[in-house]
DNA sequence: TCTGGGGTCCTAGGACCC
DNA sequence: TCTGGGGTCCTAGGACCC
């Protein structure tokens, strides 16, 4: 029988913020969405103030900072550093490793039972230890399932079952287990949105217990063979498996909201043309080409009172390709198509689709220009900014002002990932 | 003034094939 | 009155996740 354990930070992005700034320790911290837009994560202090998840920051902010609150504008470089050792610590306490997102991780743990006295004190190690190192807490859920290893985080982080963070199931009674998931609201479970819970209810299906014990045939008939696996999990059968290795991606996004309105198609080209340099540069990263191309622009949903246009178009290449240059061209043919004037835009996006891993490149007939030359372009072109940090070295057509760019306010110092912003110790 | 970004999977339905 | 059977592929839309 496999065992999942479910490793997830606690108040992962607030908890960075706090990590090298210890006056913060005790302040009730949210981070916000880029452009500074809206709460996506809270220290447990703001939890406790009642700050809700996904509020937008404008329109909560006076109250909030009149509370205490503080805001951070949301650092992706820290988080994705510390993300990294968080991993690093975990796989030495597993051989199998599963970076499920950027603050949880599946790890397995079958055998470990016999080794260990038992999982829950291998689990209150692992929470040590990530203490000890990095200075987060976690929480660690257990089970014969992810389903199962996923919910049992649920209740290590609400304290139902759990002691001190650690939630075990592969020890607990069936007769516990009925008695615990009859307390749980069936949202709750992984896979269970709003939408399919709002539909559960309606046919009776309130608590976790209920939906483990429902027909799984009519839940696949009325809903999908999804939610069918999710009742087989929930029952203790696995049925999704560690994936350790993360699959290539299947298309590239890169959008943005802009910090202020745009007219000019100008301003719109530099947008595109930025979002496809990093998107293409992904793109290269993952060993890939793209075989079709999309752009979208619209203006801002929010104002009613305003003229609303959207519009995206999807342009499938003769020959996939991951030249920057190559994409963006073809980038601002579908933004001239689409760009109209008279419109304010607030958001623009390109997506890379058809993506093929490059030794199944089907080249073009008509093809003349040398493959090779190209390529070792953009790879210099991707070292230099690999070392010497973004846009070192970028295309005129990204913008040299760029008044356009999202708004960070309040954003912290990259202090794990640039030397210059690095914290100072100062003795005395 | 101000409202995020980036993904995956499944299903239904239409077009097409023999 | 009555109109087959068995498939594949693609797309749009909807659900979910973080």
């Amino acid at each position: 029988m496999p065992i999942f354990a479910l490793v997830d930070c606690n108040n992962f992005y607030a908890s960075c913020e706090k990590l090298f700034d210890p006056t913060l320790r005790a302040t009730p911290l949210v981070v916000l969405s880029n452009n500074d837009g809206c709460v996506v994560a809270r220290s447990a202090e703001a939890k406790a103030l009642g700050i809700p998840m996904g509020a937008p920051w404008f329109q909560i902010r006076e109250g909030a900072e009149r509370r205490g609150v503080v805001a951070y504008s949301s650092n992706y470089s820290l988080y994705a550093d510390i993300s990294n050792r968080v991993v690093q610590v975990l796989s030495g306490f597993s051989p199998n490793v599963e970076v499920y997102s950027i603050d949880e991780s599946f790890l397995r743990l079958d055998g470990f039972a016999g080794v260990e006295r038992d999982l829950a004190a291998y689990g209150q190690r692992i929470r040590q230890r990530v203490a000890d190192w990095l200075g987060l807490a976690v929480c660690v859920g257990i089970g014969p399932t992810k389903t199962l290893s996923k919910l049992a985080n649920h209740c290590a982080k609400k304290n139902l079952a759990g002691i001190d963070g650690v939630c075990d199931f592969t020890t607990t009674s069936e007769t516990a287990l009925a008695q615990l998931f009859s307390t749980i609201e069936v949202g709750e479970v992984w896979g269970v949105g709003r939408k399919i819970a709002r539909r559960l209810e309606e046919m009776g299906i309130h608590t976790v217990e209920q939906l483990r014990t429902a027909d799984a045939d009519l839940i696949r008939r009325r809903f999908s063979v999804v939610l069918e696996r999710t009742i087989r999990e929930l029952r203790g059968l696995s049925c999704l498996e560690l994936e350790e290795v993360a699959p290539d991606k299947q298309q590239i996004m890169s959008s943005r909201s802009f910090s202020r309105l745009l007219t000019e198609r100008a301003d719109l080209e530099e947008a595109v043309a930025s979002y496809m340099a990093s998107a293409a540069e992904k793109l290269r990263r993952q060993g890939c080409l793209a075989g079709a191309v999309q752009v979208y622009i619209r203006t801002n949903v929010f104002k009613a009172d305003v003229p609303q246009y959207q519009q995206a178009v999807t342009l499938p290449l003769s020959a996939p390709t991951d030249d920057t240059r190559v994409l963006t061209r073809w980038a601002f043919r579908i933004l001239k198509r689409i760009y109209r004037p008279g419109y304010a835009y607030h958001k623009a996006g390109i997506m890379l689709l058809d993506l093929v891993p490059l030794g199944q490149r089907q080249p073009s007939l008509f093809e003349t220009e040398d493959g090779n030359r190209l390529r070792a372009l953009m790879q210099v072109l991707d070292e230099i900014n690999g070392r010497y940090g973004r846009r070192t070295l970028q295309f005129a057509s990204e913008g040299i002002t760029r008044t356009w760019t999202m708004r960070r306010d309040r954003l912290s110092p990259g202090y794990t990932t640039r030397w210059e912003e690095l914290p100072k110790v100062l003795a005395r």
